[in-house]
RNA sequence: GGGCGAUUAGCUCAGCUGGUUAGAGCGCUGGUCUCACAUACCAGAGGUCGGGGGUUCGAGCCCCUCAUCGCCCACCA
């Protein structure tokens, strides 16, 4: 068996192959039994794998395939998402490289070839998930431009337009220049810039004056229609309704009063434009002041401001305008000035609030019960404190702006009537050709929707909705939804909203938010920094169970995971280490499992019994059963980092470091018991396998399926989740088994102190051993001379041979262990490591002395509390003075 | 401008409701190619738990405050 075994595990010869076999199996479809959803958040499809999705994927395969290991139907869906913005910019950038704009192949050739760029390469991502490891369902994979989810979008578009949820109209939205579309509020991501705050007097009309205001977008002044300033700002009182000449043009405009204005801030007069500004344009309606848009779609100057500044870059004609009122004296100062600009999410733009028509949907009457759901603790979100950004959001919710002015997405089922007596506005779940009032001829809205309108239905459109479905019945709704905190409104909160209005059921009841990758400065990797770390390098390199071990393990709930990219050693060496500690404890356990293995447990002839067992058997079956039950709390509860340590410590530092080193000579037939060993070993691997399985999936499958007795066709993937048992719990084991290790660890730390040579053993007396040593020297002494390398252990009576020079220590209990290393041991240095240890005993003492004198404590803590530390106090007096008789012996002085 | 989180070993992080001598991995030092594994084994060094104050018999953990970093929200032009 060894022999078939490289003593180097490869991940590059089993991943792919074992993944096929998976499909092929179809392990990933869900089976029967109580189901559990995950719908995964669906990547662009256009887009490259980056470690953030290697952990968001990780960490959904790790939830998915422990419920399925659970018996539960597990259902993991995949899809990608047509990704409005970001596939057009795609596409225009590799026209741009032909010379060619959009426009210059028209709406349909340019949608015709999007198509043709997202069949090229839109299966790239999942292909990518795939090496991972995703255990998602294939076969159910959707885009969101398919039809049963287009059939979704207009569904839902048609009934909320019917319920006046939907409506159109003229406001002040957020406008990429770049892009050429109005944005959503989230879309338009704020960020704080340094930028300037201008005053500019404003002369009044009849030459009596001037007034000062204040702006940060000096360009604007062309589009102002009025100033505004506060009712009761007594500065201005006289002034209001007179009138003010607006600066480099010939226009007079009104000073009006409004409530909205504050008078500590700037000048505590304002500029009004009502085209460019959200404010401005609620106080000009309330005083029926015009709006002038003096902006092309670029951003440019527009024609409607004078020919001089026509054409010019808003920032250009920015500098232009400030430079011509220092010309006439208008500028009054110009201050440094941080504030909040929005940018483009997509291509960081500066976007520009701009006055159009565009659809919305109007959010307060969603927002109700999806608040409502959060409150009374149907959805729960991990880390906790999501919970409130998510409430606050919905509190403070405003109407979302849907429309978007690209060709790449759902085009708004919308058709106006073009007979010009009729001119309905009907929309529609099937296209229309004349209108359903007038039979007159019709044309549909130009815009397209939003992609996260399509999006947000994906929890059940993804399932068949709006037709019935069995998928629909059986797996709507959902249960955890994992995603990353920047989407928690673009996506899961308008998720939430539209699974309860349309489904009347929550799409999910648990929604983790887990961190970002970042890199060792604490940045987002990306792209444009080149700090990113390409998950498929890593998966090349160290393999997929390598990566999702790093990214699990270093994981708490709700912080960034940081990765340094110029050191992919230190990150995922220990992934990978630890895979190939895995298939070395196999290839050592499996070539010494051939032939029948007993049971451990069941009514069989050979099951082992319970007297077979020896100290250390009990011990692993105990600290095996310790580890089920953290392992199976700690996926429950979403602690991925503590279950991943867990299995860890077991497998490595108790399974590998001591039962395999201490049951060889068993196995090798030196000592007897060996078929209990084998019997112990192959069912606590077998179990630790299980337990790792979702986060390392390749392996623990590449080795559970070799353990003797399987049939080929079993796959961990669905092997039953182990038990806890608490027969195998069992403290007195962990107790004497943990002085057998206290016993061996100071005896190697001695040797190695004397700088023993490896393979010389040593004689060792043990004197006033305490109970578990004794206990364990009794029932474990040929394993502990083979772990410390003894000839010889004797429980020596403190007199004797043992008390001549050697090397000594004290172990907890106060039991002395002398190692007799003749010429070997320097007295004065063994005198000083004595002393040492000592003193730091001696330290502990006084400490907890003046702690014991306390009346406060003694009478306040708890008496477990207070017994434990006196308890504490005795031991360590007890190892002072063995301590001290072993120096007397000695003969050390001082 | 509001709200929230973080600050523990050189690095990346654990440390659950306050009560063992504060832990892990990597890195570092010393020793080993010991018949599963040098991607390993054994031993070890390294921390006044960001500063200051407080509550308590007892604080890495609770409270206040300061500092630094980060996140979310926000129409002060």
């Amino acid at each position: 068996m060894t022999d078939s075994l490289p003593p180097q595990y490869d991940p590059s010869t089993v991943e792919a192959k074992l993944y096929r076999w998976w499909l092929d199996r179809g392990l990933f479809r869900p089976g029967p039994g109580e189901p559990y959803v995950i719908m995964m958040p669906p990547p662009n499809v256009t887009a490259q794998l980056h470690m953030g999705h290697g952990l968001n994927l990780g960490i959904q395969d790790v939830l998915i395939r422990f419920e399925r290991m659970r018996g539960r139907a597990a259902l993991w869906l995949p899809g990608t998402d047509h990704a409005g913005i970001a596939t057009q910019n795609v596409v225009e950038k590799l026209l741009a490289k032909e010379g060619l704009t959009r426009f210059d192949l028209g709406r349909p050739a340019f949608v015709e070839r999007v198509w043709a760029y997202v069949r090229e390469t839109g299966d790239t991502i999942l292909e990518q998930i795939k090496s991972l490891g995703a255990s998602c369902d294939w076969d159910r994979t959707y885009f969101t431009l398919d039809q049963g989810l287009s059939d979704a979008v207009r569904e839902v578009f048609v009934r909320w337009y019917e319920k006046k949820l939907i409506y159109r109209g003229k406001y002040i939205i957020n406008w990429c220049p770049r892009c050429l579309t109005a944005l959503s509020n989230e879309e338009a991501e704020k960020e704080e810039v340094d930028g300037k705050i201008y005053r500019f007097r404003y002369p009044l009309e009849d030459g009596s004056g001037t007034i000062t205001i204040a702006t940060t977008r000096p360009e604007t002044l062309l589009g102002d229609t009025g100033v505004a300033v506060h009712p009761k700002d007594k500065r201005y009182r006289k002034l209001i309704g007179r009138r003010v000449m607006l600066p480099l043009t010939d226009r007079s405009i009104p000073v009006v009063a409004d409530l909205a204005v504050d008078r500590e801030f700037g000048t505590g007069a304002v500029k009004l434009t009502p085209a460019h500004d959200p404010l401005d344009f609620e106080i000009a309606a309330r005083h029926g002041l015009a709006a002038i848009d003096v902006m092309t779609p670029e951003a440019r100057m527009a024609e409607t401001v004078p020919e001089r500044f026509q054409g010019l870059d808003r920032f250009e004609a920015r500098k232009r305008v400030v430079a011509e009122l220092e010309a006439l004296g208008l500028v009054e100062r110009i201050d440094p000035h941080r504030h909040a600009v929005g940018h483009c999410y997509r291509c960081e733009t500066v976007v520009e609030p701009r006055l159009s028509d565009q659809w919305f949907v109007k959010m307060a009457p969603l927002a109700k019960p999806s608040l409502e759901a959060y409150e009374s603790g149907r959805l729960k979100f991990i880390p906790e404190r999501r919970g409130t950004e998510y409430a606050r959001w919905m509190e403070n919710i405003r109407d979302w702006c849907i429309s978007r002015q690209l060709w790449w997405g759902h085009r708004i089922p919308v058709w106006y009537c073009e007979a010009p007596r009729c001119g309905a506005v009907s929309a529609s779940r099937t296209d229309l050709t004349r209108c359903p009032k007038c039979t007159g001829p019709v044309h549909q809205d130009e815009d397209v929707l939003d992609t996260w309108f399509s999006s947000q239905l994906v929890p059940f459109s993804s399932l068949g909705w709006p037709a019935r479905a069995a998928d629909l019945d059986r797996f709507y709704p959902g249960h955890t939804l994992v995603t990353a905190p920047e989407i928690l409104f673009f996506w899961v909160a308008r998720m939430v909203m539209s699974g309860l209005e349309t489904q009347k059921a929550l799409p999910f009841t648990t929604v983790y938010l887990h961190g970002t990758v970042r890199d060792t400065l604490h940045r987002k990797m990306s792209k444009s920094l080149g700090n990113g770390i390409d998950p498929l390098d890593v998966v090349a390199q160290y393999g997929a169970d390598a990566l999702r071990y790093t990214v699990i393990g270093g994981l708490a709930v709700g912080t960034d995971v940081i990765l340094d990219p110029a050191d992919l050693e230190s990150s995922f060496s220990t992934g990978r280490n630890f895979a190939n500690k895995l298939w070395n404890m196999g290839r050592f356990l499996l070539s010494n499992l051939e032939g029948p293995v007993r049971p451990l447990a069941g009514k069989a002839e050979s099951a082992v019994e319970k007297s077979e067992l020896a100290l250390v058997d009990r011990w692993i079956l105990a600290r095996c059963e310790t580890t089920v039950v953290e392992a199976t709390d700690a996926y429950e509860n979403f602690r991925l980092n503590d279950a991943a340590g867990a299995i860890y410590r077991f497998l490595w530092n108790d399974l590998a470091d001591w039962y395999l080193e201490a049951i060889k000579p068993r196995l090798y037939g030196e000592q007897a018991g060996g078929d209990v060993a084998r019997a112990v070993a192959a069912q606590v691997f077998d179990v630790a396998l299980r337990l790792l399985h979702p986060i390392m999936p390749f392996i623990t499958e590449t080795l559970w399926k070799r353990i003797p007795g399987r049939h080929p066709d079993w796959s961990i993937s669905v092997a039953p989740w182990p038990r806890s048992d608490r027969r195998a719990a069992d403290p007195c084991a962990l107790d004497e088994f943990g002085a057998l290790q206290e016993l061996v660890g100071a005896v190697r730390s001695i040797r190695a102190e004397y700088n023993v040579q490896p393979g010389h053993a040593v004689r060792v007396f043990v004197t006033e051993p305490g109970e578990k040593v004794q206990a364990a020297i009794r029932a474990m002494r040929p394993t502990i001379e083979r772990l410390a390398r003894l000839s010889a252990l004797s429980l020596g009576n403190g007199t004797g041979a043992e008390a001549e020079g050697g090397a000594h220590a004290v172990l907890q209990d106060g039991t002395a262990v002398t190692v007799p290393l003749g010429d070997l041991v320097d007295l004065g240095k063994e005198c000083a490591r004595l002393k040492a240890e000592a003193d730091r005993l001696d330290q502990l003492v006084g400490g907890q002395e003046k702690k014991l004198a306390n009346e406060q404590f003694v009478s306040r803590a708890p008496a477990d509390i207070v017994q434990k530390e006196r308890d504490k106090l005795v031991q360590w007096r007890d190892q002072i003075a063995v301590l001290a008789d072993k120096r007397g012996r000695l003969g050390c002085t001082g």
